[in-house]
RNA sequence: GGAGGGGUGCCCGAGUGGUUAAAGGGGACGGACUGUAAAUCCGUUGGCUCUGCCUACGUUGGUUCAAAUCCAACCCCCUCCA
């Protein structure tokens, strides 16, 4: 792509956050002459994002950092049907209850990457004034089930029914797909792009929304909603893809040993995501770099030109700067001081992920195999034996040989703690409960 | 409604009466090598109070000394016909 003229767009361009877009000089016209608005749709399926989300999550904070409106919309209502595309099974339902219950905890992780308030909130038409140093439009956090659910069925098939014949629907790969694979498509599942059509539709009314965003999996439902506005209202609607993202090796981005990648430090210690960036592959570290950090670019070149160990400092940048956007600076900072402890010094670091035993337990002996599980680095006790035979596991730094060794206070390090380890990069403090 | 095919461990997929906790592959985890990388090689991959015991091949019941394998009923999926 040659120079765009917005900010917004340079800056999408540059970082590789751009896979596909309806129109890309038109885009670029209206980012340049004034503020806009766009959205990215969310599921409320779990009670957290995942690093999967961030690539969008980071798409919606470039855009308000650049002046623009960022509308975060959550699928309250979608949610309840479930998008078919890539997937070869419909998903199991979800409770009202849970999916509200979702939604409030996702917007926490959001509240940690987009300001939803203290700036100035967009006026419904339009914006043309260039904002002040510093000034930042609102973000927005909606639910399409404020929409959604009042729908009225016929209503809804005269209105928007007559916009989608079913020989096009038939060749969307979300549908398509499913129908070659021969899976079940259920009409429930079906309606998911209609819904998501309309959401387009409906943000454009009710916050003058130009742009829907999304993963490269949605181009199809995005071009859909564009297309709908047009045909409903006349409007001119704009579709911007990332690309998917996958790690060097292939594997969708946030899976980890433990399952997902949270974003929640509920659910995922800081320090634990800090770990996840600081294993990223080689390959990946240049990309991540300008997906997940706000360094600048002559930074990150800098950084991508180290070679061979040296890598390893671009990967803890990457990591302690990813995770200084999520976590904040301060954690960050101390999960790479462990990390530093840990691996480098081969020194005890406190701040190790710990979990509190019973100090009775240790007095009487405890099991290593059942102290592993305790401490959540295996999933049994036989698993645990598995890895004993194996050398995988190790306490205080000592592998253990005798599947039946026990631990008591005597294992007790002088912290006061006992530290069990699977594998290199897995460790976990045991501290006696007083 | 009729005719056929099928439901196996995280996934794919063999197995059609005992030697099957179930071939093979993928993935995952561990070990070696390294740079907390990749590639490669090796090992492991149901649970437990673990030289033994328990649970497992859609569900339930039956035949048998013995079943994932045979029989019956039921549930679900697919294909073709109506």
């Amino acid at each position: 792509m040659s120079s765009f003229r917005s900010d917004l767009l340079r800056t999408l361009d540059e970082r590789g956050y751009i896979h596909q877009c309806s129109d890309l000089e038109g885009l670029d016209k209206k980012a340049f002459e004034g503020s806009i608005t766009a959205y990215i749709g969310f599921d409320a399926t779990a009670s957290s994002l995942h690093a999967g989300h961030l690539l969008s999550i980071m798409m919606l904070r470039t855009l308000q950092r650049n002046g623009h409106q960022a509308v975060a919309l959550m699928g309250g209502g979608t949610t309840k049907i479930g998008d078919p595309s890539g997937k070869d099974e419909a998903r199991k339902m979800l409770t009202d209850q849970q999916i509200n219950d979702n939604i409030a905890s996702i917007r926490k992780v959001f509240a940690r990457f987009l300001d939803f308030d203290g700036g100035i909130d967009l006026p419904k038409s339009g914006f043309a004034r260039s904002l002040h140093k510093g000034e930042k439009i609102n973000a927005l956090m909606a639910n399409n089930a404020d929409w959604l659910d009042e729908l009225k069925y016929i209503p809804l098939l005269r209105e928007v029914g007559p916009h989608f014949t079913i020989n096009r629907m038939l060749t969307f790969d979300s549908v398509k797909l499913r129908l070659e694979r021969e899976q079940p498509l259920t009409f429930l599942e079906f309606n998911y792009m209609i819904l998501q059509a309309y959401d387009f539709v409906e943000l454009a009314k009710r916050h003058g929304c130009v742009l829907q965003m999304g993963g490269s999996d949605q181009w199809g439902n995005i071009v859909n909603g564009m297309e709908l506005g047009r045909r409903m209202h006349g409007l001119d609607l704009f579709a911007l893809t990332t690309p998917l993202l996958t790690t060097a090796s292939g594997a969708k981005m946030g899976k980890t040993a433990g399952g997902a990648m949270w974003l929640d430090a509920e659910l995922l210690a800081p320090y634990e995501y800090w770990q996840f960036w600081r294993n990223a592959d080689d390959k990946d570290v240049v990309r991540f770099l300008k997906l997940f950090t706000e360094l600048p670019l002559d930074e990150i070149a800098r950084l991508g030109a180290l070679e061979g160990q040296e890598i390893n400092l671009a990967k803890e940048v990457l990591a302690t700067e990813a995770t200084a956007l999520l976590h904040g600076r301060e954690a960050a900072e101390a999960a790479k001081a462990t990390a530093r402890q840990t691996f480098e010094d081969g020194a005890l670091a406190m701040d190790l992920p710990s979990v509190e035993v019973p100090g009775a337990q240790l007095a009487e002996g405890l099991g290593a195999a059942n102290a592993f599980v305790l401490a959540g680095l295996v999933a049994s006790t036989s698993e645990a034996r598995r890895q004993i035979k194996g050398g995988g596991l190790k306490v205080n730094d000592a592998t253990v040989t005798d599947e039946k060794a026990v631990l008591t206070s005597a294992d007790l390090t002088a912290e006061g703690v006992i530290k069990l380890s699977l594998g290199k990069k897995k460790h976990v403090l045991l501290r006696p409960a007083s």
